[in-house]
DNA sequence: CAGAATCCATGCCGATACTG
DNA sequence: CAGTATCGGCATGGATTCTG
């Protein structure tokens, strides 16, 4: 199941289910510290995946939509879950 | 959420949910492919955090249990869920 | 059996600069 | 805006060997 693997792909994909519809500058935004390589790189990995649909729209300067696909959708309880996970897990940790 | 990375760390962590207490050589038989190194580095990992604990036995040849904790178990919806997403996964992909 | 130690390849991932 | 290109550091992780 390396198709989640690296740093990013569990936020992206969050950050995609919360929010249909983004942008590149949006995820930039939204996922704080990761930079355009990794960024792009990440989507296109993802998008192979059919996990999330990239548009390119028209416009002047150019503007790209970025969002979750059926497929993607059903990892939805897993990210849901882990957020969850993750937030009781650093509770649990402020016994320093 | 970094406490999850690594390659193996959901594999070996699923093996320990459903067989409770193994051995280093359990684990390597059930998890295929890793190395000592690996493993043993994994398993640190989640000693360190709390997802398992390692007890060793005053036998002969010596033998190491490695067991979830409860805190661990916490996780098992999350792999369970993320095994049987593995599993759909890999069918949708079976349009090849 | 359990694991630490060593050596080494791959590639993840970051910063910066450049293109359409 | 949305990337690609390039350079490079550092971590990941594999094979093998060695110890108690």
């Amino acid at each position: 199941m390396s198709v989640l693997s690296g740093k990013w792909k569990f936020h992206i994909l969050g950050t995609l289910i919360e929010g249909d519809k983004l942008g590149f500058m949006d995820l930039m935004r939204e996922i704080e510290g990761i930079g355009t390589k990794m960024l792009s790189k990440e989507l296109q990995d993802l998008e192979m995946n059919q996990l999330i649909t990239r548009t390119v729209m028209n416009t002047k300067p150019v503007t790209v939509q970025y969002a979750i696909t059926k497929h993607g959708k059903t990892l939805e309880p897993i990210i849901k879950e882990l957020a969850k996970w993750g937030a009781a897990y650093r509770d649990s940790m402020t016994a320093s």
